[in-house]
DNA sequence: TCAAAAGTGTTATCCTTACACCCATGT
DNA sequence: ACATGGGTGTAAGGATAACACTTTTGA
């Protein structure tokens, strides 16, 4: 029983790439800094590149890389999740033969001003993921997918592997039951690189049904990263206050409030939002006022530091708005 | 700014370990799977081996070495975190030189009945970590590590270095606002370590504060890792319905509390607990009771796996009963 | 008869959700 | 006037947490 010995002689020579999902928010939509290429091709790709020898730290050794790719220095930083099989590595490896790991980060940074970074480009996220974007209504990309996916479900020989495929279809999509789960994000996908609906499952011995694919495809494994960062921020917001990482100094409720429904992908019901923030204790009051609001004009707020001693989980445990929009589109 | 191409020349040679927590629940005990020494010494370890070339995927390569040095097969597996920090690699790398880079997961198997694998041992998860168990009240050895605490809030030269002390115990550890957050295991940990109150800070430049530490220590940085998991799992409890991995196929609503309470580390509120479990839909009946139970026969049930599909969070969202017996002890 | 565990009923409280409405500013 | 956003009140409903109490077994 003990194979250890055999196993221990084919130690595999390993790459280690950083990668970092940084998102903004900016005028209200959830945005994310890709460079152009970068080692797969001439696809949008996440800042990233190999752990170094003088990288004290993984996060240190991300930094650097970010810095000097785009620019832009980074404040929370969070370890995402390492990525290594061999029948997912969809770019040839820089340094050839070997095994390239990637551990995928997130980064929030606050709204960028100057572009001061070379061949980065700060893109909406739902480019990538138009079917997660709730905020008014259901997203059209999911009448144009469906077929697709019941199609996928159907598919199987044995009974058995069908009800499994609807099973997780249900979960996923909110088909069944449940209803749509925001986070989720990474089964969606994984989903739809099973079913041959995104560009990234051609490059490789996967399902490969052809097309153009549905969103914008990234080079690598890239977008499989982005959309665990989607993800667990979507996770996290409930419970933890991060969204602040993405807000200026100051800002209004409303500012705050599309914030969250950036990154959730959902509308929220504004009176209830601006309670819990408050009752919360998660803002303060600065005492000034904003006038071009086009309404009347809103206090400005700041988050209050004292809120994560107190609170044994100040987030901000939002729920959509009953009231979506139905979504419905002319069929052509 | 961009320093890129020097960086790169400085690729490091990197070895990856793939460790195991490997989580049980014994006779109400949160069990944990060790082998003796691994690459660090004689202290206890956690399963764990090296990547190899032949392991198609991260989980596979975990999954053999487990097997290999425990003879334990794995059900549920979860990845945790990459640590692959220079100044934490507590252990030597057998490799001489290079990087290690550790790769953490968290397994979760039914209670074992033969121990067929050599050098596996089981053990109470609380034997290292003794301040997180406070199923019979607050565990005593708070008391003895609290001064400890306090002079390390009070320490630092400048006032704003003392309040961000206190405010970071008053997170971790529960003091000022908050109270006690069960998840929060790797922030004590780590304030452990930076105190010096466990043996592993010793083992490397830090604090080392002498002394035999407070709970067991372990090989490399295995605490930490565990510490890691533990949070995972009292997280993850709350919202995915992870405890059943736990379970035998069939079970009763008090084992299953204490499957619970043995993993919070807390104790729950029995009527409260057993309505929450069937109003979620979380259980089913099996029509069979048990007798040896003490008291009145209970009914037996089993996982109910639609509730996977319905239910957006079908988690046990526990919170502490509040008759929390007051651990008070003679001091000596 | 008592201890121990299995269960049920009920209440008070809090939180969430939704609806209705008023306020202040710009055009 | 009215559109736009800011902001408050409140009532219905559900979930939670605590308490009190009955039931069924074994020692």
């Amino acid at each position: 029983m003990k194979t250890g010995t055999a196993q221990h002689r084919a130690s595999a020579s390993v790459t280690v790439d950083l990668t970092a999902v940084i998102v903004a928010v900016t005028d209200g939509q959830p945005r994310v800094l890709t460079v152009a290429g970068g080692t797969s091709g001439s696809a949008e790709a996440l800042p990233s590149g190999p752990l170094a020898r003088q990288h004290r730290t993984l996060e240190q050794g991300l930094r650097a890389w970010v810095e000097a790719q785009t620019g832009q220095s980074l404040g929370y930083v969070e370890q995402l999740y390492t990525f290594g099989d061999l029948d997912r590595q969809l770019a040839p490896p820089s340094a050839g033969g070997g095994r390239v790991l990637s551990i995928g980060y997130l980064a929030l940074v606050r709204e960028p001003r100057d572009r001061s970074g070379d061949a980065a480009t700060w893109h909406d996220w739902y480019r990538y993921f138009p079917w997660e974007d709730w905020r008014r209504g259901r997203p059209d990309v999911l009448a144009d997918i469906e077929p697709a996916l019941s199609a996928w479900v159907r598919a199987p020989a044995t009974a058995g592997e069908r009800e499994s495929r609807r099973e997780r279809l249900g979960v996923a999509f909110g088909t069944g039951g449940g209803g749509w789960s925001e986070d989720r994000v990474l089964e969606r996908y994984e989903l739809a690189y099973e079913v041959g609906l995104v560009q990234e499952a051609d490059r490789e011995g996967a399902a490969g049904t052809a097309g153009p694919g549905v969103g914008v495809a990234m080079g690598g494994d890239h977008r499989r990263i982005l959309a665990t960062a989607i993800a667990r921020l979507r996770g996290k917001i409930k419970y933890r206050p991060v969204v602040f990482e993405l807000m200026p100094p100051a800002f209004t409720l409303l500012q705050l409030q599309q914030a969250v429904e950036a990154l959730a992908g959902m509308p929220l019901h504004k009176p209830n939002f601006r309670r819990l923030v408050e009752q919360q204790g998660l803002v303060e009051e600065t005492g000034a006022v904003t006038l071009g609001t086009g309404g009347r004009p809103a206090r400005l707020v700041r988050f209050r530091r004292e809120a994560l001693v107190e609170r044994p989980a100040p987030g901000l445990r939002v729920r959509a708005r009953s009231g979506r929009r139905s979504g419905s589109r002319s069929s052509s």
